[in-house]
RNA sequence: GCCGCCAUCGUCUAGUGGCCUAGGACGUCGGAUUCUCAUUCCGAAAAUCGCGGGUUCAACUCCCGCUGGCGGUACCA
């Protein structure tokens, strides 16, 4: 392999960006940057019914957020339509492809054998010609399919390595016949397997969505997504299981791409997001916060307020996803006290009024330490009475952050 | 149906013929720490390596068959 790394990601923007197609993404853009190749965007838009109109734009928000960029111009197959026509119809002239009902038909030599070594598991994978049926290169309203625009582009462009997912395999046999058509070289093809949904059929939105922006919007970080979605089907050996994009740059081979399909695993990955929550520093983590809730005029007062460095300390080990830091730090009452639990607060009040002069933290410990025994109170509902909550952040943190009339507020209210 | 890919704890996986009475992680269960909840730390249960044949002194690892799962079978990608 003498040519340097040129790989692609070439997505359709029919629908959501999804997280089998970032996976696709991120191991083209590790693929190039462990070679030190290049990473190029190629839309591929040729299918005008399907198209979404936002979709593109979700992708590169998606590649910009995740900061896998690619170089290079973007290509949009829908303006070189000229291009795969001058192609289609040379394979015309050359009897390799004929016309019917207005579009261009390619029909593959039964007795043909289609051969290739497929990088992942690196295998020899063969097909005759004759389980092939004949197929549209070029349609009637003038556009490519995906099987003409995708050689012709992949040729011009120089790609050396087609990252792409297993559901192409079963045309890679049209895809080796137009290459070998032209007289062109073809590139080297990785199919990944595809990621499969709890219930062991290809992830969709069936299973709850999701976009990659959906994660983002659910207070995932962009380190725990690429970090997720790189395991999700690859492995560097070893226990590793915490990897930076840069770590990850340089571990990446092709060989440790597994040939079997993975299951999505929702509550791994939101582990892997506390992992991640709790890794970068609290100044960091301000950051991300900030911009989380941009649009939440009341966290926003929050996290900008002097106590916010302590709050977010207080916080981070407690949280899996930015999304719970709202109401981990909210000061309103979540849940209402019993009949009960009233009597008790109001005991709990008048008790702490008369213990606590400075309301510091030894002073306000020993004191719930002294109700609870004496009063045969838990721990567990003194926590509720103070805080408003029935699990969160420490009371003694509570009390550094918001201090006397939180609490008395809480034990107060109805 | 036909064609193809795949097959180690529930899940992600380590493992490339002897180091495996199969290791790690998530999850689960138990315990320690502890002001609740988390975090952190210990420990446990959990795969007769899908099944059946080979090959070999030796197989989770190689070969064949079966079964199962997934994918493809569009003028979609």
């Amino acid at each position: 392999m003498s040519s340097k790394v040129k790989v692609r990601f070439a997505p359709s923007p029919t629908g959501i960006a999804h997280i089998g197609g970032i996976r696709t993404a991120l191991y083209n853009f590790l693929f190039a940057k462990k070679n030190k190749g290049e990473f190029l965007l190629r839309i591929e838009d040729t299918d005008q019914k399907r198209l979404v109109k936002e979709a593109e734009n979700a992708i590169f928000e998606m590649l910009k957020w995740l900061e896998i960029q690619p170089s290079g111009e973007i290509i949009h197959q829908s303006e070189r339509l000229e291009i795969y026509k001058k192609y289609a119809y040379e394979l015309v002239s050359k009897k390799i492809a004929y016309e019917k009902d207005g579009a261009v038909w390619v029909s593959l030599p039964d007795d043909k054998i289609f051969e290739w070594t497929d990088l992942v598991g690196n295998k020899k994978i063969r097909f005759e010609g004759s389980t092939q049926e004949d197929f549209v290169i070029l349609k009637s309203d003038g556009f490519p399919t995906y099987h003409l625009a995708n050689v012709v582009d992949d040729h011009l462009m120089g790609t050396t390595h087609v990252f792409r997912g297993e559901e192409w395999i079963s045309s890679t046999p049209k895809h080796l016949y137009l290459y070998e058509s032209f007289n062109w070289e073809h590139p080297e093809f990785v199919h990944l397997p595809v990621i499969l949904g709890s219930d062991h059929t290809k992830l969709s939105k069936r299973h709850g969505a999701k976009s990659v922006l959906d994660y983002k919007n659910e207070g995932y970080l962009k380190e725990a997504v690429l970090n997720y979605m790189a395991l999700l089907g690859w492995n560097p050996g070893g226990d590793r299981e915490q990897m930076s994009l840069s770590e990850m740059e340089s571990l990446f081979e092709i060989k440790d791409i597994n040939t079997a399909n993975p299951i999505f695993d929702q509550t791994k990955f939101e582990w892997l997001n506390g992992v991640w929550i709790r890794s970068i520093s609290t100044q960091e983590l301000q950051e991300r916060l900030n911009e989380f809730y941009s649009d939440d005029k009341e966290v926003v007062k929050i996290i900008k307020s002097e106590k916010s460095e302590e709050l977010v300390k207080a916080a981070t080990s407690r949280m899996r996803t930015l999304a719970d830091f709202k109401n981990l730090v909210s000061k309103d009452p979540q849940n209402k006290k019993t009949k009960e639990e009233e009597k008790i607060a109001e005991k709990l009040n008048n008790f702490l009024d008369k213990k606590l002069k400075n309301w510091d933290d030894e002073e306000l410990l020993s004191a719930i330490r002294e109700f609870s025994k004496e009063e045969n109170v838990p721990f567990k509902t003194i926590f509720f009475l103070l805080s408003g909550k029935t699990s969160g952040i420490g009371i003694l943190e509570l009390n550094q952050i918001y201090g006397k009339d939180f609490f008395v507020a809480n034990l107060k209210s109805k």
